[in-house]
DNA sequence: TGTTAGCACTCAACGAGTGCGAGTGCTAAT
DNA sequence: ATTAGCACTCGCACTCGTTGAGTGCTAACA
């Protein structure tokens, strides 16, 4: 497809201008990287790789940038795949170490970390618990007109609403409610609890039971509510450091997208096949972000793909760097998560 | 202190300037509102007030600009209290309708609500439990390995950990376990639990059981945790709007204090006396918001205060409206939070 | 035939020079 | 005490020539 010269070449121009920011010459590409051929004729290559579509002008006589086409290129044929850097393995292993242990942080403080060596944007997604079930309800006494009820679901995740207690209800009338519903529900997931619903219309359940249409209520809005993965967010900042993000404008899109949970749930790739993707431009759905690029991996726990971590940046990005950042992320951070479990 | 006349123009000046964002003349003033004197006499007067402070000029023959002790005066003296205006008073009542009813949302949407009307960042601070007590403690079963403890306070927060099971122990046991805590520990506040362990060194309640340690300790985590107040933050994209964000690295400054949740506190003013407090430019402890003012007010459940609501904007902001917009958050959240309990 | 040196050409970026306009301060007249 | 008039100050926008990095093309060369 292309010769190995003009591989070389466009290599040089694209890790030129991934590092520069700046269109890049062909004097440049002469003097910084020796292929052994002058100027004049990297400029030859340079007219080829252009018609091909692989790099653009922004007018005559400015130099070269890559075309979206020569990133996909580049991504796809032209990277050797890389690990972590011993640098950034030390930054990984130390960002951990520092920080204390609490599960709902490590999320965030990996989006933070992810962005802070990127000076990119971070996103990482949550555990979704779609295929969870529900395990057992109790309510435990607050007050006079109130008790908590506690959902517990089979892969440990505990939530509570507070919920008043209907007149004239005993204790024991709540303890039969509870045992009642856990009874018949437990152990079915959110969509099977749905149907069992709609089935045996709710009150028929116990007939005349405020308490009980209420508490199933509670288990749903549970349930329903952690269903849609959160996503962490990290590094608006740190775009900031970007050539790409020097224009008030372009910030004002982006933070915009990112202030909306629906729109970054659409950046993060639904389909998610089990590794890396590399969105480019306007490979991206969302049109807001389509002069930036999204590198993505999975990751698992006990081999399930639970959740997602990305970088979202120009499409001008490190994707050596990052695509092993995210591999490393890939099959690490389930591991660690695991650990915080406990 | 200042005579009618100076005042009328001070405030015609000021009203100017945050309505338009540029210098503001004399022949402005005279033009726009007409105070029955020319350019020339307001010049005059304008140059007396630059000698005592009020006004700044940027450079010779630019127009005036309020200084921060202007703006001092303005909001001490020169502002007729208002209360929030018809349109804006529509606005509310139809945000909080269209929304759904998740407790923990009303604060963001609170915080976003304020920052789309004002177009400026909006800080909600949750309830903070800093007086909360310990209520109970109970043993929730998961799995052979787990359990869940539940830690109820006597304001009905419910907060949860999953600890392991030592090895050997029964149910029976976790039942004594959590029944001698909470003889001990019940009613305290956690200044007192903290105290009462210090005391009698904690592994003397019941020698040797590794589990009760653990168990104050998963007490004073989640009662610790929760006595920082969580701070919502809604309309970074909003501040894009106001001209003096039009610049990078400004907004680099604000977002990275943003991104901090310390810093965030800071802003907020501790002493929390029960009202509206503003503070202007250098008068903020933070010094990244010396150019920055600060609008807050506090908001009771129950007449106790609980938290609170500012805006963060430019020194030039519309102090009027935002006055009368915290004032009626103040009277109106607590009782808005307090239906959402159940 | 591929490579290179040389040359004319293009175009963004920069800086100096200019005119305009909004604004001021001062002074003298009302 | 107020105001009209005038000279003066600057920032801003605009123009225009210069510079420099870069290109494409052509002819010479290995």
């Amino acid at each position: 497809m292309l010769d190995e010269r003009k591989k070389k070449i466009l290599q040089a121009i694209i890790n030129d201008y991934i590092l520069t920011a700046e269109p890049v010459g062909s004097r440049t590409i002469a003097r910084k990287y020796n292929l052994g051929v002058g100027p004049a004729t990297i400029r030859n290559e340079m007219a080829d790789l252009e018609l091909l579509g692989f790099i653009e002008q922004l007018h005559t006589s400015s130099g070269r940038v890559p075309s979206e086409k020569g990133y996909r290129f580049y991504v796809d044929s032209l990277l050797a795949p890389m690990s972590v850097s011993e640098e950034d393995r030390e930054m990984l292993t130390r960002w951990y170490q520092a920080k204390s242990l609490k599960m709902e942080e490590v999320f965030q403080e990996t989006a933070r970390m992810i962005s802070h060596m990127t000076h990119n944007i971070s996103l990482v997604s949550a555990p979704q618990l779609t295929g969870c079930k529900f395990k057992y309800l109790q309510f435990l006494p607050l007050d006079e007109q109130r008790v908590i009820a506690v959902i517990v679901t089979d892969t440990g995740y505990v939530d509570n609403k507070i919920m008043m207690i209907p007149e004239g209800a005993t204790e024991e009338d709540l303890r039969r409610i509870s045992e009642s519903i856990n009874r018949r529900l437990s152990g079915m997931s959110i969509g099977a609890i749905k149907r069992s619903i709609v089935e045996q219309a709710r009150d028929e359940i116990i007939p005349n039971e405020k308490m009980v249409t209420s508490a199933i209520d509670t288990i749903m809005d549970v349930m329903t509510a952690r269903q849609k993965e959160k996503v962490y967010l990290g590094g608006t900042t740190q775009m900031l450091q970007q050539p790409e993000f020097r224009n008030v404008d372009k910030i004002q899109t982006m933070l915009s997208v990112l202030e909306e949970e629906s729109r970054l749930n659409d950046i993060l790739q639904e389909g998610a096949e089990d590794g890396i993707i590399v969105k480019i431009g306007q490979e991206n759905k969302c049109s807001d972000i389509h002069n930036c690029s999204v590198v993505q991996a999975t990751y698992r726990i006990d081999g399930e793909v639970v959740g997602k971590v990305a970088v979202l940046g120009p499409t001008r990005m490190e994707y050596g760097r990052i695509i092993a950042l995210l591999k490393f992320m890939h099959t690490h951070l389930g591991n660690l998560l695991k650990g915080y479990r406990g």
